[in-house]
DNA sequence: CATGAATGAATGAATCGTCACTCAGTGACG
DNA sequence: CGTCACTGAGTGACGATTCATTCATTCATG
């Protein structure tokens, strides 16, 4: 039918990573419609590939989801090890930290709706994917907390896991209500009040 | 088939509450499966009702989501409002919030799956429960706040709506990472935890 | 080179199971 | 009897997945 321009783009930018167009597309999808109300068709649609080539890509839909997490999760903490690992002050790390979890966000609606909305909708996506990333991610935190409190800046008496807990919820809603404001504002600078506060509420 | 003994209870408990009946039932389920996974005819039997008895009392499967957050939300905040309106310390006011807050969905786990879990999952739920309740309760929060402000015991650069969704994220944290952990604890003290670091955080 | 056999990526129509919802009926009760 | 709350088998639609088929590409061969 309408395949005179396929080759084209075909050669063009997808040799190799069509696994890629449809990730993204899924992504789109997926933030737009919500994943149980995404049809595997939609998928297909979005990544100008027919619905039988997702399932040369892809086991399953339920497969995509988790390849769009495990993918960005793996790169997200693999950045943000690498980004404090020539400070010394564990203030600031969290602080980079913070402000990269916003960043990454804030640089991708749709990718920010599927982690901050569609992740969290179902108890068993949660308990797979919080055994694998966010488990990690919460121990990021916890750990350099814990290194503020050996080097004395963090208050003793506080537990570790929960002061973690914390930041990543004030973070985490930060972001879930960038999505659903109609308002139009800039993510990642958030991380500085955040920060602010929580610093505030845990330094020795 | 097994209705011996039904017309008893019915006549026992359910004169008038068939309706709570199944928004009970419903909630266990939902909680169990996710609200996609979950089918209608899991909840009538649940409930103990034919499927067709469910829509004698909801118009569809989504209106009894709907009906479980539109009634515990409205009870929530009723009674977020009169435990405070005898304070005065803006301070005392917001650690009775969080207390109650997690009160609440400490004493029911299914209720708090489903409100932590199901609810979140799909930007079109998240946009109509958030035009209701979720902003309301996210208003509560920032009023306090600002009562604070005016007194003099928060800090009065900080802006109100991001302390109360730093509050707010905060909280939800405990409760999501509550409801996902294998360790049986209580989730209310929690609420002490978070104030201190929160109310440290942004006190003058 | 030209040929054509082999390959396997890509297609999309068809399949098949699953459910939300309907409605014709049942029986308890006054 | 009439009413009415309730029942549960049936229906229609939908959508994930499959698979027979197409076709571009490669490459061994004459």
């Amino acid at each position: 039918m309408a395949r005179p321009s396929k080759k084209r783009v075909s050669s063009r930018n997808s040799i190799g990573d069509k696994r890629a167009m449809i990730l993204r597309a899924a992504t789109r999808v997926f933030a737009r419609n919500g994943y149980f109300n995404s049809k595997v068709a939609d998928i297909a649609r979005a990544a100008e590939v027919a619905d039988g080539t997702v399932y040369l890509y892809f086991k399953s839909k339920e497969e995509i989801l988790h390849s769009i997490f495990d993918q960005n999760m793996a790169e997200a903490i693999a950045a943000g090890g690498q980004l404090i690992e020539n400070l010394d002050d564990p203030r600031e790390k969290l602080r980079r930290i913070a402000k990269l979890h916003l960043e990454r966000l804030g640089a991708d609606r749709d990718l920010a709706v599927v982690f901050q909305v569609e992740l969290r909708g179902s108890t068993k996506f949660m308990e797979e994917f919080s055994a694998a990333g966010f488990a990690e991610y919460l121990a990021l935190l916890r750990r350099t907390f814990e290194e503020g409190q050996r080097v004395g800046v963090f208050r003793k008496e506080l537990n570790a896991t929960v002061a973690a807990k914390i930041l990543f919820g004030a973070l985490d809603e930060m972001a879930t209500n960038w999505i659903i404001s109609k308002r139009n504002y800039k993510l990642e600078p958030m991380a500085d009040v955040v920060m602010d506060v929580f610093l505030n509420g845990v330094s020795a």
